[in-house]
DNA sequence: TCCGGCCCTAGCCGTTCGGGCAGGTGACGG
DNA sequence: CCGTCACCTGCCCGAACGGCTAGGGCCGGA
């Protein structure tokens, strides 16, 4: 998320969940000089998107916080998600809080039900 | 799910995501001789469903089970569900475990993951 | 060079979960 | 009348969870 220098091409990703729209912006915006866009959200100055998008996009989850996302929604222990990203128990608790923090969430479920409302995970 | 006996009248419930084709069935079957149409795939002799509506009519789950669920999927604790409904914690955990048993799920987590995906609950 | 973010590890502690077991009640149908 | 099913309650116990505090290593930007 580094902001643009003057002078330099703004650089744009497009989280949109409507395929249809998201080709239809790239058609347009593609051509336009002094515009850059690119995929994935973390290195763009501005991010276009729908309001689900965006609020997943607020989230900032980090890499490894998306991975443990995704071993709870498989409903996945502490001890699991340890051993799958080769990390130890006090670990996955660690970014677990995270999770919960930033979620918004009570407990690993209520924070796998909240994601997958804002579309951050697909179950 | 009492067995048809012949000579008394067929009930089909419909168990169908999709509006339009539900209507459909209803204005096609509902004037044939020998069949009603019914409500609730609990007392049909034959459930009429789509590929996900019928696995989640499959389950079975009783109208307290579906209860939990919801609140389950709150990311409410067994003491939270027990306070909601009216009941013991231990009958709070009692639902649970049979949720736990028909969803083939290892914890409340995937328990509602599980869930969402049959379509048995709306996230 | 220092600061900040991310990732990792660790212990402690009280609460919650989930499995197992053993019941009791009311309703419905054979 | 008796079996079955849904619903409810209880206790035990090991495991897991979540919150707390307290670090160290790495890398990129100010």
């Amino acid at each position: 998320m580094s902001a643009a220098r003057a002078g330099d091409e703004l650089t744009l990703a497009l989280a949109l969940d409507d395929a249809a729209l998201a080709s239809r912006v790239r058609e347009l915006l593609g051509p336009v000089a002094g515009i850059r866009l690119v995929d994935g959200a973390e290195d763009a100055d501005i991010v276009l998107s729908d309001g689900r998008a965006a609020a997943a996009a607020e989230l900032n989850l980090t890499a490894r916080e998306r991975d443990v996302l995704a071993l709870l929604a498989e409903g996945a222990s502490n001890k699991v998600v340890a051993n799958r990203l080769g990390i130890s128990v006090h670990t996955a608790k660690f970014h677990v809080r995270s999770l919960l923090e930033k979620l918004d969430a009570t407990g690993r479920t209520d924070a796998v039900a909240h994601a997958a409302r804002l579309g951050v995970i697909d179950l």
